[in-house]
DNA sequence: CTGAAAGCGCTTACAG
DNA sequence: CTGAAAGCGCTTACAG
């Protein structure tokens, strides 16, 4: 049906090799071959199929992100990061969703066999350390972003030290009840924001109480929505003793917790995590992490072991930053009115 | 350097064939000789390349999704949809991010030359009858999603009767002075929404009035964007004699307008376009699409298509629905304190 | 149920 | 600058 490399050549008068030239940019090509080559390719819409190419050349020219959940801000912008690095280089990048309802390893493992890419991105994929272990065999290389394992590139964010900073702050500014508005307790982040919160409290003298961190019901996408951040801070609200500040697990969660404070007409100061686009219009303090640059640096670290295979293994942490609103102070809404 | 094909047949005392068949789960393989492939794959950790596997047999069971911009709302919900419909399929899907910085037609036209997928899901991927019609050469299933040209399936939205029926629950809660929250002027959505928009006041008996069609200044994203929401809002507010209703283009617009509103402490009744999740939490009144259907719906026609290349094409336009929250009477966020 | 062999559409030394 | 030919790692009639 489609036209191949021989139907082109035939057409042109050269051989396929010229043809197959032609396409990958030689510079062994005469400009009339090359003319002739292109006029007829673009005449019948000829372009070489990446399986044929894919197999003869043992390579594809493709990158593959691998991702759990695609609808989410910090995914969004690693994303903008890593389409900033490639802008200018001849890669495809092909992303892979994760899907939810599959065991994560096996597609993990699927996605590496079957040798999509040159070269892969995971972000926000946590494994046991067996199992990345497991995968070093592929022999394929791999960056992990928001992750960390010793035997791949990482480039990765201190989550401890970002729910810190945020306790801290609010311990700052004078509170001492501070609650953490939680999700799935076993999830990486969770595990790590909650050791920055306790490492905070202790530094204040305050004692860890485990009834001040709360989650909600709704344990879709792991709690980390606006539903279970409004189901977890009409739980924290009703504490007694209220809480007089809370460090919320993430913005989206921030956002129903803003909610339930207005349905309930209490109010408290919050800090969030992520910054998403949302909070500056929310009002929200957050804690920031430099996503944009940690997908374009992590694009440069992948390409570079591609090109590289022996390079020695690096692990990149960012360190957040807290970005103050005015959801410190008081609830950013109530004030307005 | 990885296991061929050859070398599980060897270590497995079998024939290239039988291994081939093993893996294309071929009932004529006697158990025996099954079990024994299996068994040495996994040790090796072998599973057929896709690029052999994809010149050999002519397809690559997979489906690929082309977009412009992953990042919205209504894009995840669409993916949950094609996942949704995907679950049990043995289909791999693939997506393509169209970068913005890059000619749009020559994007699409490079996916498809290069074969990448069976099935091509374009979703708000708007361009001129000619430039589709130039695409069906390549004579490869195609659905459009949320645009529409007669020569391929097509699942969409009359955004038109969306804006009419916001415009006309306006104009019902006795506002006469209603503003349109716009963006980029060229854009599909904005011009299918203008339309209802006019279409709603004419039918009020409300002369058009050009000076109350508002965008914002920042144009990135088309200005569905929180930032030139705020921005327009602004402007809109500042009109004299000012608008006393607003309809935006899109939710993430109105979460700036609401924004615009608190700082100026002016506030009137906006109804947004889309429900993204967080509108619920806002009391964001807004016009609601099927998304998920309509991404469940797309891939089902995309397989059926595949699976039967001849069939007439399809064009489905579903209805959107009004949602009533509290921002239609007033201001969701000014009540509450 | 199984294997030998042709073929998928390219790339890439090699020789000229 | 150009072409003939081998090879990439599979699938799939075909024959048994």
């Amino acid at each position: 049906m489609a036209a191949t490399i021989y139907d082109i050549a035939k057409k042109a008068g050269v051989s396929i090799a010229t043809v197959s030239r032609v396409f990958n940019n030689s510079e062994n090509v005469s400009d009339k071959s090359r003319k002739k080559v292109l006029a007829v390719a673009d005449e019948v819409g000829y372009h070489p199929q990446v399986y044929a190419q894919g197999l003869a050349s043992r390579k594809n020219n493709t990158l593959m992100i691998v991702v759990p959940v695609i609808s989410n801000y910090f995914f969004m912008e690693i994303l903008g990061g890593v389409q900033d690095k490639l802008s200018d280089l001849n890669y495809d990048l092909s992303i892979f969703n994760i899907s939810p309802n599959k065991d994560l390893k096996k597609q993990v493992e699927h996605v590496l066999k079957r040798r999509w890419a040159e070269g892969y991105l995971f972000v926000s994929v946590h494994l046991k350390d067996e199992d990345w272990e497991s995968f070093t065999k592929y022999n394929v290389p791999i960056t992990l972003v928001d992750e960390y394992f010793e035997g791949f590139d990482s480039v990765s964010v201190d989550n401890s030290q970002g729910a810190y900073r945020a306790v801290k702050a609010l311990y700052d500014s004078g509170h001492t009840k501070i609650a953490m508005l939680s999700a799935y307790e076993d999830s990486k982040p969770i595990k790590d924001r909650l050791r920055g919160y306790k490492k905070a409290l202790k530094e204040c003298g305050i004692p860890f109480n485990g009834k001040l961190i709360v989650k909600g019901d709704t344990m879709n996408r792991d709690g980390f929505t606006e539903r279970a951040g409004y189901e977890a801070m009409k739980k924290i609200l009703a504490l007694k003793p209220r809480p007089d500040a809370c460090f919320c697990a993430s913005d989206i969660q921030a956002v129903g917790a803003l909610k339930a404070m207005q349905d309930t007409r209490i109010s408290i100061p919050i800090i969030g995590y992520d910054d998403i686009e949302l909070a500056e219009y929310m009002g929200l303090s957050t804690v920031r992490q430099p996503m944009r640059e940690m997908g374009f640096f992590a694009t440069q670290n992948l390409i570079d072991r591609m090109n590289n295979p022996d390079k020695t293994v690096s692990q990149t942490i960012y360190t957040p930053e807290l970005v103050t609103r005015t959801s410190i102070s008081v609830n950013g809404r109530s004030k307005d009115t």
